[in-house]
DNA sequence: GAGGACATGTAACGGGTTACATGATTTG
DNA sequence: CAAATCATGTAACCCGTTACATGTCCTC
């Protein structure tokens, strides 16, 4: 039971899922492929912490419906209450930056306006998954337990906005901070 | 040659370092151990990328002091201009937010007053690094070409300091929104 | 002489990425 | 019939973490 066991327990409290659909909901939380999802779903399934039912679709291949059991809520309770491990980011941009001075201004720039702009594309996806899910909070809000389901997700896609912001204010001021050196 | 190699490269194209000093020195740029980093030292040293040579010290035990080759540097300047892959943020708390629902209402309040916690300290910091690299950039600032070497770990300490603002505020804000529903 | 910082390595294991492999079904 | 999406798996390789291993020098 790694991380991504947790995660992937996480999005099955919420919902049944297959394992593709758990490959794309995953994407926003944690970076994972299909191929490492798999095989965690049949291990997991084997210790009995999610068990999953055949669906046949006459529009689309069949599929494995996952679901948690009672013993994988059971496990997955314990370990949301246990404290979480730093965070751990790998950029590359990092080391771009702190050798900038061996570039060329024009590259420097290019690679600071390119960074912005992916982090631009991310912020309006995750606008718009912010909006969906304000829209569930007011349709739901009145009654706390309904609400509860959706609160973490909402407060999550919330981080994700904030970050990108600050991601985006910091390449639009190292920008600035560029020009006069040019 | 992997991105950490590049790392490596780029500290060692400010300085000459042992290994010992780039494990240290690497942390607030890239998460890597010492044992990672050796080998990568010896097999970069037989591409020709880095040289060494043996330091005797009386007061420690003897080191290796790595230098950037001119085949180095060649490699290291074409990797700069290449544009930054996507970062990659692995984050339990997004799994833990995610499934806060879960868990009483004290355990979610711990969990977001951890967090907030590690990122103060870690602000504190970086807010001393800024400042030490702000008096660099006094002392240096008039010759263009001096200011240069120091730019972008100053733009990189920077960053570190506005994520973490950003990573505090969100916190904070988190705790506000799960007041009410004590 | 014990503990801590400095210094350099190796080995085993687990996690993550890329590529290989297959196949159903729908839409243009 | 070709391309796109849905769907599930395996294998090889690389990256990263933890533990093992050794040794110097200084300070208390």
């Amino acid at each position: 039971m790694n991380t991504l066991s947790y995660g992937l327990l996480t999005l099955l409290s919420a919902n049944s899922l297959s394992g593709y659909e758990l490959t794309q909901n995953i994407k926003p939380l944690w970076r994972a492929g299909h191929s490492q999802i798999y095989p965690l779903l049949m291990s997991m399934e084997q210790q009995g912490y999610i068990s999953y039912q055949l669906i046949e679709q006459s529009d689309k291949p069949d599929k494995k419906e996952y679901s948690i059991t009672e013993a994988g809520l059971e496990q997955l309770r314990r370990w949301v209450e246990t404290p979480a491990e730093p965070p751990v980011l790998r950029d590359e941009l990092h080391f771009k930056l702190y050798s900038l001075w061996l570039s060329k201004p024009e590259e420097a720039k290019e690679l600071l306006q390119k960074r912005a702009e992916f982090c631009k594309s991310e912020l309006e996806r995750y606008k718009v998954l912010l909006k969906a899910n304000e829209v569930l909070r007011d349709e739901r809000g009145e009654t706390r337990e309904l609400k509860a389901t959706t609160f973490g997700r909402y407060l999550l896609i919330r981080k994700r906005v904030l970050d990108m912001e600050s991601s985006i204010q910091f390449c639009e001021w190292a920008l600035e901070e560029l020009e006069p050196a040019k």
